[in-house]
DNA sequence: GTAGTTAGTGATTGAGTACTAACTTACGTC
DNA sequence: GACGTAAGTTAGTACTCAATCACTAACTAC
């Protein structure tokens, strides 16, 4: 048994939280199954975090946090066309790495709506406010253009849906995505 | 107590656990809570369906049926530009009018991950031919352009999360797919 | 009208789940 | 080295949920 800080152990809550409610969604997942995964006991979790709920949040909110820190620090330094490239490239290398936080970020779109249903509006403020924030650090970079931010997202969705479908990289779906990468390159490419 | 035929039964409990599921995704949405929108009791839910995997799939099913059925109706006899605003006006009247059908689609992708995972590939084939047949049903009227369609595509999953993250439709964050459409619609605006 | 079939219900079960309460073990500190 | 505190556990509760079983009510064909 290895003894933590609370404040430690909340931190690898929320990583291990974040793998399986990736997977599970916020019903599909158990506290047990967080706490097996942190090598606690079950109850201890309701120590650390007032609720299974809270948990979730802390995740989704966090998950937000560092999409944003990720595009942050790629674009750092970087504008326009180059900005673009070094954040599509982060995110791409992001989604090959870690892809229970793309999961985590479909998992939270589709829990915000059930929560806003229930009346609690707590959940969908946050997202909402962490996803404007992504979305300005994403248009700063890209010169406040408005169509190609909005694009770039799109695309960033796509991309999510596609990889959580489980569609494998070679299939044929991806060909529009890779061809419009080598346009934004090299716009003179295009029709 | 209506008595219905076991065919036209399946059809109302597909429907009603379309707007179930549609809210509270596969695990988030109990059989009873199905079975009392039917109107029918729980138990006879599994004379209709050989469990509760079954209806969700039966959903999941029909969801990319219809939208596909959409796709193809709007777009008749129309082609390239033509067809792209049709498709796109229809996808938003379906969006405004039935919403649950978006959240529907959205849980489909999210839940296909953890059947992936969870070993069972029967559901993941059949969302990831559905979605083919989608984009092919896209792809035909846009004049086979890849990057069209899968432009088309992902603008489409960014709305579905945006709307399913409950942006009110004022809000700023839509104004660059307003400002896409009217690019679309008329390219000599694009600088 | 009666025999067979189909639609549908009530009662129940067993597994799982979030969360609580009471207790125990390790750590720092004077 | 005792004492207070913070980390962590075991046992248990109240509840929900998918699925089963045995049964009843209605339609249909003869």
């Amino acid at each position: 048994m290895v003894r933590m800080s609370a404040e430690e152990r909340r931190e690898s809550v929320i990583r291990a939280a974040m793998s399986e409610f990736a997977r599970g969604g916020y019903h599909g997942t158990s506290t047990e199954a967080i706490a097996k995964r942190v090598g606690v006991s079950q109850p201890y979790l309701f120590r650390l975090f007032p609720g299974k709920k809270a948990i979730f949040l802390a995740v989704a909110e966090r998950c937000l946090q560092e999409m944003r820190r990720v595009f942050e620090e790629s674009s750092e330094g970087l504008h326009g066309e180059e900005a673009l490239r070094a954040m599509a490239e982060a995110y791409a290398r992001l989604i090959t790495e870690q892809p229970e936080r793309l999961q985590m970020q479909l998992q939270t779109y589709v829990t915000v709506a059930a929560a806003e249903a229930a009346g609690d509006h707590e959940f969908g403020e946050m997202v909402r406010k962490g996803w404007m924030e992504l979305w300005d650090t994403v248009h700063l970079p890209l010169g406040g253009d408005i169509g190609e931010t909005t694009s770039f997202m799109a695309y960033g969705m796509l991309i999510n849906t596609l990889a959580g479908m489980g569609f494998p990289p070679e299939h044929r779906i991806w060909e529009g995505l890779y061809l419009s990468a080598r346009v934004k390159r090299n716009p003179d490419d295009a029709s």
